[in-house]
DNA sequence: CTGATCACGCAC
DNA sequence: GCCGTACGTGATCATA
């Protein structure tokens, strides 16, 4: 596959732009309508022009940038060290190279900027000043050729690494004593299991270890094999097989309680407070760069996985609470990708049942089934549940089948009616798959591009995951879009604070000065000259999770009326030609979990 | 020892 | 062959 041939550039002679003490350019660097930016973790290089750069020590970079414009490379972790020095009005990002780098090309392997420059090495600043204004050019060049995809750069992903930074440097607070005395619990209950188990089979080995588990099951215990799916090392011992199992020996349910307990402990109990900072709180990382339909993700630790389903999980998102006399806000669109689904393919009944608050799982019930809406029976709409999110990734009757509990024959008959009922649903999934083939890439609709090179392959396999991930990117993506433009609306009206609404409503008047946010640590702040004279009004609330259909927010318990208004109304008008009408449920808590 | 890969399971 | 997008874990195996 072409990878670089829209970025690269080989580059054989680079000139490193010219050092010029700060305090000879400073009105320059203060009045630029752009700065470019080089921080190497210590101190920060700037430029202004093309060819000449100064180096400034954090601090004052901090002053110099304050409601400024940067253009840099990975400019969010440069914002992270500026909220660190406690700088209050974070310089807004005009262009990011390694984001740029993503929307151009997101198959890309490297988006390190030496490589984007086509540089062995840019240990020197000077020299990494020049490369940053060549890719930055060239970067201009190419989004103007493109200017639906520039929009999406402009007016999300660039701004949003502010909003973002913001995020990861506020972090959320967890009470470890809670998942302390959780661990301790699910140590005694795993100890017990794995013992019974032994007990059963009759020796000791790995439970964990799916080779010695299919084993001990297949060999020692003699179950039957018949219906088992065999991976690369031997007989599958996963979620869907122990269902094939279950009855024919105990040990099935005490394998799977200890899957789920140790699963808990493993990947959240134990491993969430060791990753705590001094004051107890978490810090994700929020990636903008690492799904192929724009979705954020998280890492370290990923908190858009915390479990939610069983009632062990959620007692883990129990765990995550406000500072003391704030709440948590969190407001979830309802049914976004299904509405997106109906909107985009122009199905207008499907619109207008969800303009009109119908039911739509047991309406495609109905329809599939050929009863009246309030004659379905419980299972009936289950089953179109399933087939209505299986629409959203370009369902087989074999998917369908394994994942609903019914026969191949069952299952491609209610994928026939369902299109039959909504033909420009199917229409627009083939519409879809057919620009896939013919541009080599789909897009939302706004203009996000995913590559498509797989659906060429040869190999019916790959091209058919390649045409599916294809159906989906444009529904998926333009979710990410509208989350994106709703985060920063959201971040828009927090910062407004507690004065603007005071003046609409009068019975808040006068208590502005206690209404706005902080957090211990900030208060904390010894820097009281630049909490006075930045100044900029204390938010309302501050964002601190977004979870690809959801956004929750910390804020005084004083504010929450106002910051749930504002999620809703935000939320729902983020984009009103859309079409369809979004919907959005808010609720107050004093922990994720009551959220 | 470190890194890549697999199997598995969690979220939306 | 068989429904999309992620990330983290432990086991396992290859590599240095």
């Amino acid at each position: 596959m072409r990878d670089d041939t829209l970025e690269m550039v080989k580059n054989d002679s680079f000139v490193p732009a010219v050092e010029i003490p700060s305090d000879k350019i400073m009105p320059l660097l203060v009045m630029a309508p752009e700065l470019l930016v080089i921080w190497n973790g210590d101190s920060v290089w700037l430029s202004h022009e093309k060819g000449k750069t100064a180096c400034l020590p954090l601090a004052e970079a901090s002053v110099v940038l304050r409601g400024g414009l940067i253009v840099g490379h990975d400019t969010k972790d440069f914002l992270k060290a500026l909220l660190a020095k406690n700088c209050r009005q974070l310089p807004a990002v005009k262009h990011d190279t390694a984001q740029c780098s993503f929307l151009l090309n997101p198959l890309r392997k490297s988006r390190a900027l030496a490589d984007l420059a086509g540089i062995e090495s840019l240990d020197d600043p000077k020299l990494a000043i020049a490369a940053l204004w060549e890719v930055y050019e060239r970067q201009k060049k190419a989004l103007a050729e493109l200017p639906g995809l520039q929009r999406v750069a402009q007016t999300m992903d660039f701004p949003l690494v502010n909003v973002l930074a913001q995020m990861e440097f506020q972090g959320i607070k967890i009470d470890t004593s809670k998942l302390e005395k959780m661990n301790k619990s699910l140590t005694r209950e795993i100890a017990v299991t794995q013992q019974n188990i032994y007990d059963m089979v009759g020796y000791e080995f790995n439970i964990a270890s799916p080779a010695q588990l299919a084993s001990a099951l297949f060999d020692k215990l003699l179950l039957p094999i018949a219906g088992i799916k065999k991976g690369k090392t031997g007989y599958s011992t996963n979620q869907k097989e122990l269902d094939k199992l279950r009855g024919q020996h105990p040990i099935i349910e005490l394998i799977e309680r200890f899957r789920e307990l140790s699963k808990l402990q493993n990947t959240y109990v134990a491993a969430l407070p060791e990753q705590t900072d001094a004051n107890g709180y978490i810090h994700t990382t929020f990636n903008q760069d690492a799904t192929a339909t724009g979705r954020l993700s998280s890492t370290n630790p990923n908190l858009q996985n915390i479990p939610i389903r069983t009632e062990l999980g959620r007692q883990i998102r129990d765990a995550f609470v406000p500072a003391p006399g704030n709440v948590f806000v969190n407001a979830d669109y309802s049914q976004f990708e299904l509405r997106l689904a109906a909107v985009m393919a122009g199905e207008t009944v499907m619109v207008e049942d969800f303009n009109t608050d119908v039911d739509i799982h047991a309406k495609t019930a109905a329809e599939v089934y050929g009863v009246p809406i309030d004659e379905v029976t419980p299972v009936q709409r289950r089953r179109a549940k399933v087939v209505n999110f299986g629409v959203l990734y370009g369902m087989s009757q074999h998917g369908l089948a394994q994942a609903a509990h019914m026969s191949f024959a069952e299952a491609q008959h209610f994928i026939d009616e369902y299109y039959r009922i909504r033909p420009r649903v199917k229409a627009f999934m083939e519409q879809t798959i057919r620009q896939a083939h013919d541009n080599g890439f789909v897009q939302t609709l706004f203009g996000r591009r995913r590559p498509t090179p797989d659906v060429k392959s040869s190999n019916f396999a790959v091209r058919s995951a390649a045409e599916r991930a294809a159906a989906n990117m444009p529904i998926q993506g333009t979710e990410a879009d509208l989350m994106k433009m709703a985060m920063l609306a959201v971040e828009k009206r927090l910062a407004e604070g507690p004065d603007v609404d005071a003046s609409r409503l009068p019975s808040e008047a006068g208590k502005s000065e206690k209404n706005g946010f902080a957090l211990p640590e900030r208060q904390a702040s010894s820097d009281s000259m630049l909490a006075s004279t930045d100044n900029p009004s204390i938010p309302l609330g501050r964002q601190v999770l977004q979870i690809h259909d959801s956004i929750m927010v910390e804020c005084p318990r004083q504010n929450a009326e106002k910051v749930s208004k504002i999620l809703v109304e935000t939320m729902e008008n983020i984009y009103p030609s859309l079409g369809i009408k979004l919907k959005v449920d808010v609720k107050v808590g004093d922990s994720w979990g009551e959220v």
